[in-house]
DNA sequence: AAGACTGTTTGCCTCGGCGCAATCAGCCGC
DNA sequence: GCGGCTGATTGCGCCGAGGCAAACAGTCTT
């Protein structure tokens, strides 16, 4: 079954490229549907395809040799992922998880050569994602290294509602059920120091929170911890 | 003045291309000397040039708004940096200073799409080398969330004297001066713990150390102290 | 050779955040 | 509607590692 070339053409990655070239690259893809908390691919294992996240969230996931898992990043829709190929590996470093249900188109490895040399922008467009990857994972590491806890968990929250943010009547929530270990996950915390933040917040009228959801209600509020620009209130 | 080719033409970087190709290459190219603890670039400002190191050691630092730094990574000889190009970017990132007296090679941004276009061999390297980059920060990352303090600087040493050791009569020394701060701002740690572990392992007589200056004697007992798979000594 | 400077060591104290454990609260399936 | 399960909260105790401070030791300058 042919796939409609509406559903990417709309898509930085693949800007510049005409109505012909979109379906030549769709001709290749598969599209599919992985359901909430299922696996796109593993860690580990061979990796003979890549894809693009067409609707809902994905969760990558890297575990350590101990059993640590970290969360490496959520992809968001019209993103690449498991690019495996663009960091010349051929096993995919991480897992990702459906963070619900997702549609995803999948590509075979062997279509990546040919649409790297046959549609420079799609090149151009890989490069500037890994290039941006780069850039993000090294503030991280900066984060990590300078901030207090408190700190980087408000910096994540504030970088996923940017990404991922829905408005609602109470602040912008996050659209995808996270939990506070996935939160704990993505800080190098843990789950409950997480929780006793978020509490604290909640008082402070910052945040609302529920069963895996998140709501912030004073986003810049919580820039100025992020910043650690507020004076503490009392315990 | 001309570059002769053979500066360049056993680098992985250029691999595949032929005596004329490499002529192209340094025909843009302007070499020159920096002396040790000058800065080859700074954080922020215009990226004009993109570099590669044809001796000497470089040190890679992001600063903080807060004025925190961290050193992102050590280039080693044969290295690109400073490719802010192929990160989508207009302003170097980091700063770039030499850890000892350096030669570098030079080259305007104004050639780097065409040394792209034109040496697809060229392209594919720095792809792999933005690629490996952001491999080795994620596992920093990683890193960071689940190892302890003595851990993290184990594994910082093993990669600093797999990539840039010297063997000598005592061990594998690290062949460029490098501080107890170095080693801290590498591991999002202190110096005053750095300087404590070191002491503690050359009691041990894992490691020797003076004053800007580190030798692993004993490789392999780091390797456990890395994995944490050895029994503490008694204080 | 003297002095200044930079880098290193070490003791002491403090505290942020982790580990543990018990309890609670939604949500799901039967 | 009733368990059972997963996720969230919170109190308590502890300890790894940071902060501070003082002393020390190479190295470079003049």
């Amino acid at each position: 079954m042919a796939l409609d070339r509406s559903l990417i053409s709309s898509l930085a990655i693949f800007a510049g490229l005409d109505g012909h070239d979109l379906d030549a690259i769709l001709a290749r893809a598969r599209s599919s549907r992985f359901p909430k908390e299922s696996e796109v691919f593993g860690q580990g294992q061979d990796a003979h395809s890549f894809f693009l996240l067409l609707s809902g969230h994905i969760r990558v996931v890297r575990t350590s040799p101990e059993g640590h898992q970290v969360i490496a990043r959520y992809i968001n829709e019209g993103e690449l992922f498991g690019i495996a190929m663009a960091l010349g590996r051929d096993t995919y470093p991480a897992t990702a998880i459906a963070a619900v249900d997702c549609v995803v188109l999948t590509w075979p490895n062997s279509a990546w050569p040919e649409m790297q040399t046959r549609f420079p922008a799609f090149g151009a467009s890989t490069y500037r994602t890994v290039g941006s990857r780069l850039q993000e994972t090294q503030a991280q590491v900066m984060e990590m290294s300078t901030q207090q806890v408190e700190q980087r968990i408000a910096n994540a929250l504030l970088r996923i509602v940017n990404q991922s943010g829905r408005k609602t009547a109470e602040g912008i929530e996050i659209d995808f059920p996270i939990t506070r270990q996935d939160i704990a996950e993505m800080t190098g915390t843990t789950l409950h120091t997480v929780s006793r933040l978020l509490s604290a917040w909640e008082n402070e009228g910052i945040v609302r929170s529920a069963r895996q959801k998140v709501i912030v209600t004073d986003p810049h509020a919580l820039l100025l911890v992020a910043d650690n620009r507020r004076r503490k209130p009392a315990p």
